[in-house]
DNA sequence: CTGTTAGCGCCTTCAC
DNA sequence: GTGAAGGCGCTAACAG
């Protein structure tokens, strides 16, 4: 493996020129530029990253801490993320933490020991309740998850109005006794449930949420034992695509009709949400978006540490669909 | 932040003793050992990792370049990657090609750049025939894609024993114009298709397959169009989950019920394949453990670099569901 | 069992 | 515009 004194030697340079040129720094003549080049070329010259790492005590390097790679939501995140991040020649490191605030602070640490330039993170709870930018030596983006008392750099959706948008188009269509299920382990679940409890209070509706840990099984169990119970509810709706996958298959199994005997409604616009007929109701998230700008932030922190703390809103937008039609319509 | 040398003077002893400490080697007394951890407790010192790297010229990292992160299949073998990886003290860093050889020749030039410890990688099409482990400065497993030419450590499925079995079971239930839709971009697609033939000629009918690009759009188009002329199929099989979700959009645009006008079977094992009503037969691939073995292929061959090359293939489990039932039973 | 020392490959002042 | 030289923080001989 050619290395850079290689290069100047064969360049007829020192190898400080040979720096500057693959540095791309302003400062060489033309002529010493291409014959640098040249070398590089006829070495197959790359900068050995690690020597690099050391000399320049920078990484180039971003973590990405979510909190359930399985969920396609953070898939799409991190797509983004790794797109954007390559564009800027800098390295991801992915880790999964699994909802499990101890893996995610065993992440947090290794990122600090991996000196990286900064992390993108969707917190757990804990994390997120405890959360103080300064407590880290690397800037952090919070990314999906983050509450109106934490100051640091955030991008998520806004979770309370879509959630309200959501139950009051149920409302709308003639459903009374909605239950919202959602993930308590997530600040994103809790904000939506807000949502929930506002638009049903406006409608002078009695609230009738059931808090679950975000899985699948945990959501289903709880929908099964729902609508096992009597009145039935008019409708479901649930905080995120893995509860609504939970509840979709507990109302299948329970043998129950949507929307003819029950309505049914969710967050994100998951394939299948399109598929299982008559459609199911959704708030779509921008996704990709949601990454894009959580490293564009995280960017623009790096470089300029010491600019204000930004949030970044989006909007999710309600998707129709035969799930969650008006009563006995 | 406290470097080597500090703790070895807080500690009263050489700093070759606290990088053998740090290390785990034999040959330290209790005694100073005992002295250096307190150190390293007391000024919270973590070693860095550049230095380390560059001078032990080791990363204990480990490249993971996956076809297209989207593909629930392979965010499942990420996860585990990253679970043993972690395990091993190896860190991992995630790279998707979007099935986009330019994509993944860059990344795996950025493996080398990285000097990472291995590569695990599913190759499209066009690196899997030219694919020598030899043109590579590290080793490489490949996971869910290889044929049978190439001498590469890999773990697979039994791809064509799988899509016999499925085509097989879809003839015992009396299904006999069967479509299958396979993925020409990758070598699974086209061994799973292999076995297709097979099972068809060994019953003496007509094969009807069709190739696409491996995208829900490409599915769907060409089943639209599948399913418009006549006469109509009696079954059409997906070469993966990808596939599958397409043939199943398209099934529902055109208003065809399954079984009752026509079968559906394919691959991967999806939540929503058992939601979409009567459920959809698949094949399930034990993904976990793929993603499993691939790193502890990996890591035995970082280990021994000599010794002889391995492929692991897994079997399939065909699970039966309505959409796959007798015709007009 | 412990300490001394010479680099790992590169960047970056500093002098010319 | 260019070159010489001193580290970045650590590991691994080697010597004791």
């Amino acid at each position: 493996m050619a290395q850079i004194k290689d290069v100047a030697r064969q360049a007829g340079v020192s190898v400080a020129s040979v720096s500057r040129v693959m540095a791309g720094h302003t400062g060489v003549s033309e002529a010493t530029r291409q014959r640098v080049l040249d070398a590089v070329q006829a070495l197959d010259y790359r900068p050995d990253l690690a020597a690099r790492r050391l000399r320049s005590r920078r990484t180039d390097t971003i973590g990405l801490i979510v909190s359930d790679i399985r969920n396609p939501f953070f898939t799409e995140i991190s797509r983004a993320v790794e797109d954007m991040a390559y564009q800027h020649r800098m390295r991801v490191i992915l880790c999964n933490a699994d909802e499990d605030p101890e893996k995610e602070a065993l992440y947090l640490d290794l990122m600090r020991d991996e000196n990286v330039s900064g992390v993108i993170l969707s917190p757990t709870l804990p994390t997120l309740a405890r959360f103080r930018a300064s407590d880290y030596p690397f800037p952090v983006v919070l990314v999906d998850r983050c509450d109106r008392e934490t100051a640091a750099d955030a991008v998520v959706l806004d979770n309370v109005d879509s959630a309200y948008r959501l139950t009051a188009h149920l409302i709308e269509r003639g459903h009374r006794r909605i239950v919202f299920i959602y993930g308590v382990t997530s600040a994103t679940g809790r904000q939506r449930h807000e949502g929930y409890i506002t638009a049903m209070a406006t409608h002078g509706l009695e609230t009738l949420a059931k808090g679950v840990p975000a899985t699948v099984d945990a959501a289903r169990t709880a929908a099964t034992e729902l609508v096992s119970g009597r009145p039935l509810p008019d409708a479901l709706v649930a905080s995120n695509g893995i509860i609504l996958l939970g509840l979709t298959e507990a109302l299948q199994e329970a043998r129950l009709r949507f929307p003819q005997q029950i309505a049914l409604a969710g967050f994100d616009n998951l394939p299948w949400t399109r598929l299982v007929e008559p459609g199911i109701t959704v708030i779509s998230q921008p996704t990709y978006d949601l990454g894009q700008a959580a490293i564009e932030l995280l960017l623009q922190r790096i470089a300029h540490s010491a600019q204000s703390v930004r949030r970044v809103v989006m909007r999710g937008e309600l998707i129709e669909r035969g799930s969650s039609a008006k009563r006995g319509g």
